[in-house]
DNA sequence: CCTACTGTTAACTAGTAGCGAACACTTTGC
DNA sequence: GCAAAGTGTTCGCTACTAGTTAACAGTAGG
């Protein structure tokens, strides 16, 4: 857990300082003294309510920017490994890239990061976060492709969500097989044996969301 | 000039009757004495920043809603053709649909189950598995829609993820102002102050999947 | 009746919000 | 040169308040 008040104070030396107020002068209008206004922004005084109010109104940012945990903007979009990986190797596929992310992180479709099935199946990672046991990528099935090479059925904790974006494709869950087709989505546990397979004439591709931690029951 | 500080109790205190938290819990949660809490709640005393932070944080606004002017009751804007929701009564998006789900869910577009915000826009459930935590949804924003009100920014546990199917978004995350067009995607952590508006002149759809991790404290 | 919950108030205190005065240092200008 | 006026910082103090405990009144259930 992180303490918001620990940045409190050089922020808003750091804000104050970006829109060329003079200390004294931020002071004035605020209706505090020099000196107090000091000692808040070097953390030896925390301001009351009304004038951490005040002074966020004064230099024109939301308070609440003033306590969100910092992280750097520089949205690093991954560089591209394009190598063919053998499915099998991934146990989980939250574990399929397990580089560090970024507290935020966009993404353009050509600088996904991908990863290339012996099976004709690719992953694109959509979203790289500091949340390890999440895995958001648009999966691609080539006609014919499968999910395994023999057919055989995967299981792993967690729980997937689809969407399919175009094409179909046959899903086997348990017992059940389904087709899930344009513009249908889907969620399931996925500690059931599962199988994905491509049998129709044109490529599949969906929104794949993988959420490897189990609920607290 | 309007003090932020006289509705500042009567509104935390509503904030934590609409989500039908008692007093006490929230006290406790919050590591101070009950009767404080009331005496905040009733402007009798006013909290230091830290428990402000705290107590926003637990009742899950962002602080800056706690200070917006003239407590807004005219929001009954009822263009009543379904059920129209109020987005800030709404804690943590995981909380959206309640109801329970299935093992395997595979919902087609023409049975989603829908909630409409008064705010322009639409939420359509993907999937309605066992998972509590997770909420997997197509949101529509139309031209000029936000994710809230009036602009502010909104914070929950957890992380979300987005993918741009259709049309372009303006994202604002603590100080980072982005842009989601088609096929880009995002993943970010949804503790830090954030707001999504549709500047743009057609309609934005998108795939989201909000993942409300709760730590174990 | 009792117990367990709801929120509220009174009396108190330890801690701190905020002050004024003096500090050291730059920049301006006569 | 040396004031004069600007910058931000530290020290010592006090008036006040953030937060406490204890008792309060009310309600629901058994």
């Amino acid at each position: 857990m992180f303490d918001p008040m620990v940045n409190l104070g050089p922020r808003l030396k750091t804000i104050r300082l970006a829109s060329e107020k003079s200390l004294r002068e931020v002071a004035r209008r605020l209706d505090v003294s020099p000196s107090f206004l000091s000692q808040i922004e070097n953390g030896k005084s925390q301001p009351s309510v009304a004038t951490l109010y005040a002074l966020a109104r004064l230099l024109g940012v939301p308070v609440d920017t003033l306590f969100a945990p910092t992280f750097d903007a520089s949205t690093a979009t991954t560089p591209v490994d394009d190598e063919i990986v053998n499915r099998s190797l991934i146990e989980n596929p939250t574990d399929a890239w397990d580089d560090a992310g970024a507290r935020i992180s966009l993404i353009n479709p050509q600088n996904r990061s991908v990863l290339t099935m012996d099976t004709g199946v690719r992953w694109e990672r959509l979203a790289a976060t500091h949340e390890s046991d999440i895995n958001f990528m648009e999966i691609i099935y080539e006609p014919g492709a499968g999910s395994n090479a023999n057919g055989e059925l995967i299981q792993h904790d967690g729980y997937e969500y689809g969407y399919a974006l175009d094409g179909e494709i046959e899903v086997t869950i348990g017992d059940s097989v389904l087709n899930l087709s344009k513009n249908q989505s889907i969620g399931f546990d996925s500690s059931i044996p599962h199988r994905f397979r491509n049998t129709g004439a044109v490529t599949f591709r969906g929104l794949w969301f993988v959420h490897g931690c189990h609920p607290a029951e």
